[in-house]
RNA sequence: GGGCUCGUGGCUUAGCCAGGAUAUAGCGCUGGCCUUCUAAGCCAGACGCCCCGGGUUCGAAUCCCGGCGGGCCCGCCA
């Protein structure tokens, strides 16, 4: 919101005029008070030293010193803190002024950067769990907050269609009967609790490939099978290559469908196996040769050494071929690297804490051919359970799609229970509809609200939370400045600041502010969990004017509350898209 | 063993990167508020050696060093 920054340049003018008056060269900085007292600081500790004397009396002198003009309308000294107020009305107008303008549409001025987001990618052997439910939901709402921030912005997942997994998962599902595999199916749901397995593309599929694991194990003419696809496949055997293909594209399928219910949509799936196909993978391979940090072991695996990169241990030497010359999915994921830098300006990959030293790796490979501009890994912790770390193999798992199913239908309970007392009578298709928007978005709000790399414990009590600091919180809120701008009718549209003078007013006022700001800090600083943080603070903002204040019967001033309601309304809705969330009109 | 990371009321969590004013919020707990715009709400209250020990600084939850505890990684796997 331009108002801010214009304040902000305001004071700063302000505090630098003083300064020189006073014949003071010294650096200050600006910063928000914690204190409500002020709407912007300016700490005088870090002068004290240079002008010899107390912060306390600095600060004394300068607020004596500086007239309020302007966007000011107070200045004062508290506790060595030099303490602006920004004047009322200019703020009201101009930011309800400025929410209007733009119109609900508050992407930032075009930057021209094409910024390449890689999330999920997860392997497609199996179901997504909820374990790794983080990265789609922290990757797609970065995504989100960076096409606010101007830039050009593309999703994309890796698609991992190499190696023993999927040619495991390949012979599995060629070799595995229906019944056998039905049976399967039917054991592991009776272990996890359920009634039977659901029928989902991913979830039939990964009861092949458990059997096929199994069997593998116990049988080696099995073993021998799948030992020669994976030969058959390394040897570039197109037959085999395309079947392990569309068996990973079936299994993506319903990956996809599972991301679709979570509202995430990636705009471009690229396949590892056509960086063998195409030849990049082995022209990493020949630069890398001709490295002066290359080397060779004695059975022939290529490597180059590492330890002037800042990798230590036994960690130092990063081996890019096999013994036989056949590349490995690091190799592989260069070639990937090189190819998304020659389509995009900024790289970042949203990738589970397990693969940090992989990525400091391929970022000094990437140095050694030559490349200055780096990938912009974003880690996360992943998710376990009370138990202990999730494990498909083990059963100990919760998939998103039992996830998604317990989220709305508890939000359904939820709905249905208020029929006839809050809400209207709904139809029921239009309560599962809004179960569903619900439902998600409170999975979805859950999981970005911590900080990436925390750990996470899962609890159904937590998951499944929709009070306080969760995303219905949110959506009620959207939901009821709905429901008053429906009952308000037709009406015109008021800024006038002598209008909004109530505190929770002006409280709300100064949250709207500062939204431009923090798409800034969430999308270009990579801080995802800064926006579930000041949607709750908006919305209880909201509740807060809503409790205080009444819009329908407010007399002359009607109109400006409900101008208030309608610009709170719009950000809000914005920051629930951002969030992938939906914005419902009636819950 | 080495590297990386996290540690904040009973539980979950913001603040830490860019050190500063009474440490943020939620769940749970205690009490109050629906004849009025959606009570998935609002108000009030109780609950904190910010893991421990040193150091830097006028000032440390925040920076540095050393512990302790949890997580992750250390394949010619992907």
């Amino acid at each position: 919101m331009s108002i801010m920054n214009e304040f902000e340049n305001q004071v700063r003018a302000k505090v630098a005029d003083a300064l020189a008056v006073m014949g003071a060269d010294v650096q200050f900085v600006t910063e928000l008070p914690s204190v409500d007292t002020a709407d912007l600081a300016v700490p005088c500790f870090t002068m004290s030293k240079a002008l010899r004397k107390s912060p306390q009396a600095i600060a004394d002198e300068l607020a004596a010193a500086i007239e309020p003009s302007g966007l000011v309308s107070s200045v004062s000294s508290c506790n060595g803190y030099l303490n602006f107020c920004m004047d009322g009305s200019a703020l009201v107008k101009g930011v309800l002024e400025d929410i209007i303008g733009c119109g609900g549409c508050f992407i930032a001025e075009k930057t021209g950067q094409r910024v390449n987001v890689e999330h999920t990618s997860t392997n497609p052997t199996g179901p997504i769990h909820v374990g790794r439910a983080r990265n789609p939901i922290i990757g797609d709402t970065l995504a989100r907050c960076l096409k606010r921030c101007g830039h050009e912005v593309t999703t994309e997942y890796y698609v991992n269609d190499v190696g023993k997994q999927v040619v495991i998962l390949t012979w599995g599902v060629n070799n595995v009967s229906d019944e056998v595999a039905d049976a399967e199916a039917e054991e592991h749901a009776r272990n996890a609790g359920h009634e039977k397995e659901r029928d989902k593309t991913d979830h039939r599929l990964v009861a092949k490939y458990r059997v096929a694991n199994r069997m593998m194990e116990s049988d080696p003419e099995v073993q021998a099978q799948i030992a020669d696809m994976l030969r058959r496949f390394e040897a570039g055997d197109r037959e085999v290559i395309d079947t392990v293909r569309h068996t990973a594209e079936i299994m993506l399928g319903g990956l996809k469908e599972t991301l679709s219910n979570i509202n995430v949509e990636l705009d471009r799936y690229t396949w590892e196996s056509d960086f063998i196909a195409d030849g990049s993978a082995r022209d990493v391979v020949e630069r890398l040769k001709g490295s002066e940090y290359a080397g060779q072991t004695d059975d022939g695996a290529w490597f180059v050494d590492l330890k002037d990169f800042g990798i230590q241990g036994k960690n130092t030497k990063f081996t890019f071929t096999r013994s036989d010359g056949t590349t490995l999915y690091t190799t592989r994921d260069i070639a990937y690297h090189l190819n998304k830098f020659s389509r995009s300006d900024r790289v970042i990959d949203v990738l589970g804490e397990d693969q940090k030293l992989g990525s400091k790796q391929l970022c000094s490979v990437l140095e050694i051919l030559g490349h200055d501009k780096l990938p912009e890994p974003l880690f996360y912790s992943f998710v376990s359970l009370p138990e202990g770390k999730m494990s498909t193999r083990k059963g100990v798992v919760v998939y998103l799609d039992d996830l998604i199913d317990e989220a709305v239908a508890h939000a359904y309970d939820e709905i249905k229970s208020r029929v006839g007392t809050r809400n209207s009578d709904m139809t029921e298709e239009r309560m599962r509809e809004i179960a569903r928007i619900v439902g998600t978005g409170s999975i979805r709000y859950n999981i970005v609200r911590v900080q990436p790399e925390k750990q996470l414990v899962f609890k159904w009590s937590e998951a499944l939370n929709f009070d306080g600091n969760s995303g219905p919180y949110l959506q009620y809120v959207h939901a009821r400045a709905c429901s008053m701008l429906r009952k308000a009718g037709e009406f015109s549209r008021d800024t006038d600041p002598s209008k909004l003078t109530d505190p929770m007013e002006v409280n709300l006022v100064k949250k709207l502010a500062r939204y431009g700001e923090v798409l800034r800090e969430a999308g270009d600083g990579k801080r995802v969990h800064m926006l579930p943080a000041y949607g709750h603070e908006l919305a209880v903002a909201f509740n807060q004017f809503y409790a205080a204040v009444s819009v329908l019967d407010a007399g002359p001033r009607r109109d400006a509350r409900l101008t208030l309601v309608e610009c709170t309304r719009t950000v809000l809705a914005d920051v629930l898209d951002c969030l992938g969330m939906g914005a419902p009109e009636e819950m």
